[in-house]
DNA sequence: AACAAGACCTGCATGC
DNA sequence: TGCATGCAGGTCTTGT
């Protein structure tokens, strides 16, 4: 479920209340997610102390004192909960995790796409997950020289091109949406075929849609935590995602002579656009 | 190499 | 009500 807004949130929630904090007990309830946990997770981090808590594409890196870090991805529907005290588990808490400060943790994810992982800290840039990512969308790296270098002869849609973790990272399914829609860009338009007017438009697009959501996510919850403990999931705000028919924000068309906002199938996953503003 | 489609897994909304 | 279908905010693997 999260792209990098709410992964960026939930980090946020748990640097908050885990950094300096030391593990106590972590209970284990599957052995796999998407790929095997890693052996002896509890064993290797209890009484270790988390030292950060940063995030890189849609990954959150948990660096402790054992020179290791913990590597956590959230798939399509993990979800991290704080609370405190002992945890009555619910179905698909899969792990469990008690700290020193009285904060437990719990790792909850219905369809097991999320990962997680023990690396060690300096072979992080090497793992699996995590080599051949692309650019930080929020660094200074994105450009509209960038974009048109990676996009260059590429015959592929732009929605599956800004999909594509290995150019940029962090933009899913929402914001490729979003991002189109207030670049003004048709989704289906070839991924090579932007002029750096229209890919300049794009990056301040990507980069306008994820800081405002990121900014949501920390303004509508308090301190990024809501008062139930879960992290990352906030109100916001689409211009175009599911809003299937609506009207988009800009247009002040009759709805009924132009069905406002269109949805299509692109690779098997929705798109939302309006075909009066993106071509 | 680039690209599209399929796979993984469960839950939920919809329609018959 | 039960059952079938399609869809869900990700990414890895397979096949062309």
């Amino acid at each position: 479920m999260p792209e990098l807004p709410e992964v960026e949130t939930v980090c946020r929630g748990l640097e908050q209340k885990l950094r300096g904090a030391r593990f106590t007990k972590i209970i284990q309830r599957r052995q796999d997610l998407r790929f095997p946990l890693p052996k002896n997770l509890p064993q290797t981090l209890t009484g270790c102390r988390i030292l950060t808590l940063t995030r890189r594409a849609k990954y959150i890196v948990m660096a402790v004192d054992n020179g290791q870090a913990l590597l956590l991805h959230l798939g399509m529907s993990g979800r991290l909960v704080l609370g405190l005290g002992e945890v009555v588990p619910e179905k698909h808490d899969h792990l469990i995790f008690y700290f020193d400060n009285g904060v437990s943790l719990r790792f909850h994810d219905p369809r097991r796409f999320g990962m997680l992982d023990l690396v060690k800290e300096g072979d992080l840039v090497h793992h699996k997950c995590l080599k051949g990512l692309g650019i930080e969308p929020l660094g200074k790296e994105l450009t509209s020289a960038y974009l048109l270098r990676m996009l260059a002869g590429r015959k592929t849609s732009l929605k599956a091109a800004l999909l594509d973790q290995r150019l940029i990272v962090g933009l899913g399914n929402i914001y490729v949406s979003e991002a189109l829609y207030h670049a003004g860009l048709h989704p289906e338009r070839a991924a090579g075929s932007l002029s750096k007017a229209e890919a300049q438009r794009l990056v301040v697009a990507i980069r306008k849609v994820l800081n405002a959501a990121i900014e949501a996510g920390g303004s509508s919850l308090r301190d990024y935590v809501q008062s139930n403990g879960e992290l990352g999931y906030f109100q916001h705000h689409f211009a175009v995602y599911d809003r299937e028919g609506q009207a988009c924000p800009a247009c002040d068309c009759n709805l009924k002579k132009t069905g406002g906002i269109r949805r299509i199938m692109q690779s098997g996953r929705s798109t939302f656009f309006c075909p009066r503003k993106q071509n």
